[in-house]
Order: structure tokens, then sequence, then C-alpha cells
DNA sequence: GCCAACGTTGGC
DNA sequence: GCCAACGTTGGC
């Protein structure tokens, strides 16, 4: 099993519009990044547990689990001239962005701020608190998973 | 609101 | 294939 985090700016997509969800579930659309599409393509698993991370809000930070409950198929959203992820260039016979589904597993009882993520040496290599990092979705170790779920 | 870092685009 | 220009991300 793999771990990861994905972001998401609580504004338009938060830990508690998951929780809200008919069976905790939403597609996870908008993926408009290369590397980001290929570790969802080639390597989210059935059953994958993944940081919820709020980015570009008061408190950046992981603030709850989910789990990968639908593999990759394609984004939709990007044939809708109307969404704001509309991308003329993927054509729905051969879509060029793709999504997956997840269902919300927990909300933490506390954020973990990456203000406080960056004080630890456990997680230095973590891909979030290196410099310059706009990785919307990134694996996680499972060591680095087990010691972020430890300083809860 | 600023701006550093980074990804993408497109001319050549 | 290079790289300057541009757009976006996202912390602060």
């Amino acid at each position: 099993m793999n771990y990861w985090l994905m972001k998401s700016e609580p504004d338009s997509f938060s830990i508690d519009a998951l929780y809200n969800r008919p069976n905790q579930t939403e597609h996870w659309d908008g993926v408009r990044n290369y590397q980001a599409r290929n570790m969802m393509r080639d390597e989210m698993k059935l059953g994958d547990l993944i940081f919820f991370y709020h980015s570009n809000c008061d408190v950046p930070g992981i603030v709850g689990i989910m789990e990968i409950v639908k593999e990759s198929y394609p984004d939709f959203t990007a044939f809708d001239p109307e969404d704001a992820n509309f991308d003329p260039k993927s054509d729905p016979e051969d879509p060029r962005w793709i999504m997956v589904d997840v269902r919300h597993v927990k909300t933490l009882i506390r954020v973990i701020s990456l203000k406080e993520l960056r004080t630890y040496s456990e997680i230095e290599e973590l891909a979030l608190v290196r410099r310059g990092n706009r990785l919307s979705i990134m694996p996680v170790t499972a060591a680095q998973w087990d010691f972020i779920l430890s300083v809860e």
C-alpha cells in the first residue's frame, strides 16, 4: 500500500466539504500538472491512504486522512468549457487529464501546520517541506506517514 | 498583495 | 532543442 499527500484550497474544497458529500466520497478533479497526473494514473491504488492538506489559507497544514476508492479515470471537467479547469486540448477520445475518487477517513483532532512540519528532522525529505515545492500530489513514505500521525 | 519558484508555451 | 516570456502556485 502507498501513502500520499494531496493539496486543496479549503475555499474551493475542504476536508469538511468532503465529509459532507454523499458516502463522504468525491472525485478529485482539476489536477493539471503532468507529474501529479502520472502519479495518480500509474501509482495510486485502491485502499491507498492520503493526507488531506489545506493550502493557500490562514493555517496551511495537514487536516485529515482519506482513501482511494476508485482508481484513475478521465477527468470530465477538462471537457467542460464552463469549468474553471477546462482544457481545450484534452480530447474526450484521448483524455489528457484523469482523476481518482477519494473517501473521507478521518479529520485530525488538530491541524498539523506546515510551520510545525518544518520543525521535524524526521520528515525533512518530504517534498512538502522542501524549498520551492509546488506539487499538489506527492508520495509519503511509511516512515513519514507514521511519524506525522504520531505527533497529532 | 507581494513575490519566489516553478511549469508551460512558443518563437527561433 | 534552447530559452525568454508568461502564467500559476502558494507561503508569508
